[in-house]
RNA sequence: GCGCCUGUGGUGAAGGGGUUAUCACCUGAGGUUUCCAACCUCAUGUCCUGGGUUCAAAUCCCAGCGGGCGCACCA
């Protein structure tokens, strides 16, 4: 078997056997949309049920769900709006494209504050050359929009919507109710699994670059002035990591986390654990440890909130692919979302350990004469006052908001000495967010799965799922349809998927070999065989399918164990 | 978006301006004491879509759609 057609031979068995497909197939097909198929669809509930129980067991996370189209004002603030929307503009000689921005950075401050308009001009500038063919003939530019844009409401007057690009916005819009549901403590988390959408100028390679794609993301809300951390030292896996090539560390390190966090590589505490998290998770659903890294991101790399960022790289058939981005998106989301919406409640409250005591000397506005005296200004002066300096040169102008000058003289206001207590402040809290591309981890994990061997001359293929993430628990197969067999294996069946959380499928179709195989195929870890044995004595072979090993067992036991998950205990005297 | 290559049953391939398009595997029905893709009989095909050239197009040409690679893009 040659190497180099792997990806083919993986591509087309993950379509044959109903894992992976192209959507839309009889109308031509859309690049970028996949769907999953019986088997994939399986594997994927299994893969996000273990996501969401491996974030909740952490006790101060919860789950939430929220809308797929968001309201444009959403976006604006959280800078999705700005960024999304990329100039771009075509070599006129060579059909080279380009994003405009990246082209006049020399020439402007902000290049990407910079309207269509403004960016045509510029790009007349002789010092902008295509970097192809040397020439400066640019087309007109073109907005590139790499969101999703849909109309709330179905006639005239639509409010602007897109589809969102990421989960995470869910979580900041529910902050409020998150910070009451935890009553008013951090830090806590809130966990979403959805879709989000990215309409990409060319996906490419297969399920690693769709249109519309399933994400997993925790926001988890601290107090950066008091970061949790955890114990690092409870994991000794050494880990690759990749620092950022500026930072002044070494191009590559394979230490344990709490290592680099001791040494400074990793500098946020709750983001060396939760890269341990991140870790872990991928391992106990199966992906190989020695094809995952750590890379870290450098300065102008970073996103546009994040203030640190790693990227969780999975090795696999197109590479080193970004499967989870770990980012420190600091107090960006919920600060800009106060701006924009004027919300007040996007913060927290951290008590000091002693009250404060403040002394301050004010000036306080005599009402009595400030009212007579300016009638209806009297506001704005009263307003105008209170952003003043403290001093005793009286009478002085001021400005009011409306732009009108007025004298205030001594024995309009007072200078007082106040006394103030505090015995906490608001505060915008930070977030650490761990992003997981559900369906890139999905193809790594069916491409770490996949085990190609020769069994007598001939190509054999398994997928090598764990229990965790397997489509089915077992597959049922009696030996003949007949002599009572059958009826045994429906029994069996029925009784099998009536456990909750179990789940088995029966299959009756040609040659016991042939059965072995097509289970080994879609990952299935252990067929139920009934042979004319079992109707003597009620016991039923068990095979593993990464070894073959077969056990005999009674039907009671075997239902047990696959209740418990414990069929691999049973086969603890072969030990392969 | 641009350039090059490419598209034939579920999968993998062969062929190719002219009756009914070929092969293997898979799948379905039936048979066979059938424990690792055994065997026997039978069954199952929009040659990606649209337009053009032609007496005749799956085949040649053009466009679209899909796939691969390169450039650009991937906040």
């Amino acid at each position: 078997m040659s190497e180099e057609q792997r990806l083919d031979r993986l591509t087309s068995i993950l379509k044959r056997r109903g894992f992976i497909l192209p959507s839309f197939e009889i109308y031509g097909g859309v690049s970028g949309l996949i769907d999953y198929g019986p088997v994939g669809a399986r594997i994927k509930r299994k893969v996000t049920d273990c996501w969401i129980n491996h974030w909740l067991n952490q006790g101060d996370i919860v789950e939430i769900d929220s809308p797929t189209i968001t309201p444009e004002q959403v976006l604006v603030a959280s800078g999705h709006v700005g960024e999304f929307n990329d100039l771009m503009t075509e070599c006129m000689n060579c059909n080279s494209t380009y994003r405009a921005d990246h082209l006049v950075v020399n020439i402007h401050e902000e290049p990407e504050t910079i309207n269509a308009l403004e960016m045509n001009e510029l790009l007349k500038s002789e010092l902008i050359i295509c970097s192809n063919c040397q020439e400066n003939k640019w087309s007109p530019v073109k907005p590139m929009n790499l969101m999703f844009k849909t109309g709330i409401g179905a006639m005239k007057e639509q409010r602007v919507a897109y589809m969102r690009p990421e989960t995470a916005q869910g979580m900041f819009m529910l902050f409020p109710s998150l910070y009451r549901h935890f009553r008013q403590k951090l830090p806590f988390g809130a966990i979403q699994i959805g879709r989000g959408y990215r309409n990409e100028i060319s996906p490419r390679q297969g399920m690693i670059r769709l249109r519309e794609f399933n994400m997993a993301e925790l926001e988890y809300f601290i107090d950066p002035d008091n970061p949790p951390s955890e114990d690092l030292s409870i994991s000794n896996s050494l880990i690759n990591l990749i620092p950022d090539p500026e930072s002044g560390f070494d191009l590559e390190y394979n230490i344990t986390f709490e290592k680099a966090f001791d040494i400074g590589l990793i500098k946020h505490p709750t983001v060396a654990s939760t890269l341990m998290k991140t870790w872990d998770f991928l391992v106990k659903i199966g992906i190989d440890t020695r094809k995952i890294r750590f890379r870290q991101h450098v300065l102008n790399e970073m996103a546009h909130y994040a203030s640190d960022c790693w990227d969780c790289e999975i090795f696999g058939e197109y590479g080193w692919i970004e499967c989870v981005g770990i980012a420190n998106r600091t107090c960006h989301d919920l600060e800009s979302h106060e701006n924009e919406s004027g919300s007040k409640s996007l913060r927290a409250w951290r008590s000091f350990d002693e009250p404060r005591v403040e002394n301050k000397t004010v000036i306080s506005p005599k009402t009595s004469v400030i009212g007579p005296t300016f009638k209806q200004e009297a506001g704005l002066v009263i307003a105008a006052l209170e952003a003043i300096e403290v001093d005793n040169d009286w009478p002085k102008k001021i400005e009011l908001s409306n732009g009108n000058i007025v004298t205030i003289t001594s024995e309009m206001i007072e200078i007082r000495e106040i006394e103030a207590t505090l015995s906490g402040e608001w505060f915008t809290p930070h977030v650490i967010e761990p992003a997981f591309g559900i369906d890139r981890i999905i193809w790594h994990l069916l491409d770490h799965s996949y085990d190609e061997i020769e069994r007598s001359g001939e190509s054999y293929t398994i997928m090598k799922l764990n229990d965790r993430v397997s489509p089915i628990d077992a597959i049922i197969l009696p030996l003949f349809e007949k002599d009572g067999m059958d009826v045994i294996a429906m029994k069996i069946t029925n009784k099998a998927n009536s456990i909750s959380g179990v789940r088995v499928e029966i299959d009756t179709s040609k040659s016991i070999g042939r059965r072995y195989a097509r289970a080994d195929e879609i990952g299935v870890p252990w067929t139920i065989t009934i042979d004319h044995i079992s109707k003597e004595d009620n016991t039923v072979t068990i095979r593993r399918r990464d070894d073959q090993v077969q056990i005999r067992a009674t039907i009671e036991d075997m239902l047990h164990n696959l209740a418990d998950k414990t069929i691999e205990n049973m086969f603890l005297e072969y030990q392969s």
